[in-house]
RNA sequence: GUGGAUGUAGCUCAGUGGUAGAGCCCCGGAUUGUGGUUCCGGUGGUCGUGGGUUCGAUCCCCAUCAUCCACCCCA
């Protein structure tokens, strides 16, 4: 698994509150499910025959002798909860979450076992013009980001669930008819999820997959009107996408609109976010019919792409303000007292008391390794005039003696930042 | 789940069948209370883990785990 060290977590910090903050704007509600579940919750809604429920759950039993999985993704405790509930009685939802998810696969760059993602679930909307909020609320974020360049949008309509059904159909029974073109992963494919085949990449099959039908020509009537509101909203909000007849989704649940973000600066693993429409699901897991649309974005490949881009900007890493230092014993405690002085009258300020002793000269390389903007130093002098000297550690300019009254007056002009109600 | 690569100090990496090194980092010093340069010195490693071969293995063999890349899958 994936330790987030010291150094990752500003980053972090700084992407979960642009989430945060951009949820707040849309009018969505976070939701927190439990880590654990009912094993046949995820069998139930994700697909038996799915490779996650195949092969990549952690599953258990406990002590009761119950079967439990750690979640692979989110949307089915997020359903479940809601149905429990009550939030889907008579009424409409508009929900987002975040967390850990577990799956088990064979680790690599910008994939790992437990893994985080960010959803949102909406219930009870059927038209398209939630499915373009939910798309336009993810732009908002990339441009946000500053990764509106480097994403891409691809779109797809699989129809009603019994239109994909009468599709799959077909599908299989063309591949049928070309048995000897599959190759060994297509051939199991035919049985477990056929129209993943045209997602292949093996170059043998790429006319056999040309010559397939359109799962577009297929839809119905229904869904086409659904998914020709969406394109024009997309285009009158100047959205750009990619249509990708071949886009799928490996989940079962999905109906109708499916979507992805996909990025070319992560390698194999470009997905950076991906969701649509399921409006079978709820039903599915004994509830009223109930429309619903979402998706899931990857934080780690989000993080990471924000790395690759050097696109973090520096508020997320703030640096501390002050570092304040005792010469000795005695001006050590003084220094903490100090500490707590600023940061009672200072609110904002970031300051960080040396602690461990050491020699002056030490203590100061530590301010500066702190990467503090000023020094404050206390010494015999400083005690006995009850005074601090202000060092600046990033500046070319004088140190100067104030009294310990003053300083923190003097902090938010020295510092050339506000920090908080003195 | 499949194929391949890697795993030696906190980090980046050398290295040898006879119980290991460099650079960076860290700590201390270059006279009296002042960092970012330089110089000197020092701390630090069950050589991923468990077996095996051998008089003896970090180095050879097997297994296992982890990481990375591709496939697969997906976020």
């Amino acid at each position: 698994m994936n330790d987030l060290l010291p150094n990752q977590s500003p980053l972090w910090q700084y992407f979960e509150g642009q989430v945060r903050a951009l949820m707040g704007r849309y009018g969505y509600d976070e939701i927190r499910t439990p880590v654990l579940e009912q094993t046949a919750l995820f069998k139930r809604s994700i697909g038996e025959v799915t490779d996650i429920v195949e092969k990549e759950m952690y599953t258990f039993e406990d002590r009761n002798g119950d079967s439990l999985t750690l979640r692979p993704e989110g949307t089915a405790s997020c359903v479940r909860a809601a149905m429990e509930q009550g939030l889907l009685h008579n009424q409409t939802q508009r929900l987002w979450y975040q967390g850990p998810m577990f799956r088990h696969e064979r680790p690599q760059k910008g994939r790992y076992r437990q893994f985080h993602q960010v959803g949102i679930e909406t219930y009870g909307l059927e038209g398209p013009d939630i499915d373009a909020e939910v798309i336009l609320l993810s732009a908002r974020l990339w441009q946000q980001l500053g990764l509106d360049k480097h994403v891409t949008l691809e779109l797809n309509s699989l129809g009603s669930l019994d239109a994909r059904a009468a599709y799959r159909d077909l599908l299989v029974a063309y591949f049928k008819q070309h048995m000897d073109v599959l190759d060994e992963d297509s051939l199991r494919r035919l049985e477990s999820n056929p129209m993943r085949i045209l997602d292949s990449k093996n170059p043998a099959m790429v006319d056999v997959i040309e010559g397939a039908p359109k799962l577009m020509d297929h839809l119905d009537e229904a869904s086409r009107t659904h998914f020709e509101e969406l394109t024009a909203i997309l285009d009158a909000a100047g959205i750009d996408y990619v249509i990708n007849p071949r886009l799928v989704r490996g989940l079962d649940y999905y109906s109708r609109t499916v979507f992805e973000w996909t990025t070319t600066a992560l390698g194999s693993q470009g997905t950076v976010c991906a969701g649509g429409r399921y409006d079978g699901l709820v039903e599915q897991l004994g509830g009223k019919p109930t429309p619903a649309v979402g998706f899931a974005m990857g934080v780690e490949r989000l993080i990471l792409l924000l790395e690759t881009l050097e696109l973090v900007p520096d508020e997320a890493r703030p640096p501390l303000d002050v570092y304040v230092l005792g010469m000795d014993t005695a001006a050590t405690r003084s220094a903490l007292l100090l500490g707590e002085q600023l940061r009672g009258a200072l609110p904002e300020l970031r300051a960080q008391v040396h602690c461990g002793g050491g020699s002056f000269k030490s203590q100061i390389k530590k301010a500066d390794k702190s990467g503090a903007r000023l020094a404050l130093l206390i010494g015999e002098d400083e005690l006995a005039e009850n005074a601090v000297t202000v060092k600046f550690m990033r500046e070319d300019r004088e140190q100067q003696r104030l009294s310990r009254e003053t300083l923190a007056e003097m902090l938010p002009a020295l510092l050339d930042r506000p920090l908080g109600q003195a």
